[in-house]
RNA sequence: UCACUACUUACUGAAUUG
């Protein structure tokens, strides 16, 4: 049963949650880490509705088993009901409050974190990288700079977040300073610095840094490709993803889109067309990359062809059509949306604009539901 | 048989839309 446990674990780190399931099934008396290890495997690749069901039916559930699911809801981005889970937890461990403080800091609710952080009866370092997480990642910098220097200590996580927030605000120099000061670093670290240069259009530095790390993994691979990609590099970035030792999913799309950056979108359909796998960021990679260099026909047959859809994909569309003057169209797209968010609407009222209807486009603004 | 121990949950980096 050990073994059998480590093996449900094993699969659900290697995203095959089938094989978990199926190794659970077989094992005669499941413990209490079996249903909870099977839980989580379920959760981490977005079962979240057989792990639900686990967790109803498992005989006795431990806060863990609680925390677990909460967690999963958590990265499912279900936030009521990861809180329906928190209030009815029997009891609370410190990882669970900080689990529904990281939720809350994942969707921006930060007046709710510091809510949470303020009741939590106990906080650890990874409370506090909690909140610090919450500032750092929804642009508000000086709180997280000011929470920061707030905090009982630090770790490579509290540097990484702080260091982080500064560079995808494209703030070198204040990266730099962090990544200086932090005494170890991991590589993270390293790959915000490569973000960082190629954000400020610091290709030979990214590079160069890239060069003389420590190590590498997949995420570093795929920051400096995408360097070359964001700087109008493709080749050189095809040089590297060439000599990548493995490729996945996420690195093949940054090549894609390194392609459709510069409009080479018949070098971007050979790739494309070349992977075994995609997701739906790579279908829309090529869609943005017909739609923006006057493909609309070539977007259209990218969007009734990709599997599935999700908002940015019709958002895609409706810019190409009202970009291209085809407005009746593009708001007939747009009221065929289930989920409208405030690009699709920005979209349609700067086709207007750009056209010169300003009535139009006035009526639209007044006519949407929700703004920013 | 019992006990002990071990395995499970929370924070930071990469790809697509204004």
């Amino acid at each position: 049963r050990y073994l059998s446990n480590l093996m449900i674990e094993a699969y659900g780190k290697c995203h095959s949650p089938q094989l978990a399931l199926e190794t659970f099934h077989a094992i005669k008396n499941p413990n209490l880490f079996s249903y909870n290890i099977v839980i989580e495997a379920c959760a981490k690749n977005g079962w979240i509705d057989n792990a639900r069901s686990l967790f109803d039916r498992m005989p006795l559930q431990h806060v863990i088993s609680w925390t677990t699911i909460l967690a999963a809801y958590a990265q499912a981005r279900d936030l009521a009901q990861a809180r329906k889970l928190f209030d009815s937890m029997p009891e609370r461990t410190l990882v669970s409050w900080t689990a529904i403080l990281g939720a809350y800091a994942q969707e921006g609710e930060i007046e709710k974190a510091k809510v949470v952080f303020d009741l939590m009866p106990e906080r650890n370092i990874i409370s506090w990288n909690a909140l610090l997480a919450a500032f750092a990642q929804h642009g508000h910098l000086e709180s997280a700079e000011l929470f920061f220097d707030s905090m009982p200590e630090h770790n490579v996580s509290s540097w990484n977040a702080i260091m982080d927030a500064f560079a995808q605000d494209n703030q070198l120099q204040k990266t730099l300073h962090f990544f200086q000061a932090m005494a170890e670093r991991d590589l993270i670290s390293w790959t915000c610095v490569i973000t960082a240069y190629s954000l400020a259009g610091h290709l030979v530095l990214a590079r160069k840094t890239f060069d003389s790390m420590p190590e590498r993994d997949l995420v570093t691979w795929t920051a400096m490709i995408q360097a070359y990609a964001h700087n109008g590099e493709p080749h050189k970035a095809r040089e590297l993803f060439e000599k990548m030792p493995f490729h996945n999913v996420v690195a093949s799309t940054a090549m894609v889109a390194a392609y459709t950056f510069r409009g080479q979108m018949d070098e971007a359909r050979k790739l494309f067309d070349s992977l075994t796998k995609v997701n739906m960021v790579t279908w829309n990679t090529m869609l943005t990359g017909y739609s923006q260099h006057g493909h609309l026909e070539q977007a259209r047959a990218i969007f009734d062809t990709m599997p599935e859809r999700d908002t940015s994909s019709w958002n895609v569309l409706i810019a190409a059509y009202a970009q291209a003057g085809y407005l009746v169209e593009a708001e007939k797209l747009l009221t065929r949306m289930e989920r409208l968010d405030e690009a699709s609407w920005t979209a349609l009222i700067v086709a207007h604009l750009y056209h010169g209807h300003l009535h139009e486009a006035k009526s639209i603004f007044d006519s949407m539901t929700v703004r920013d």
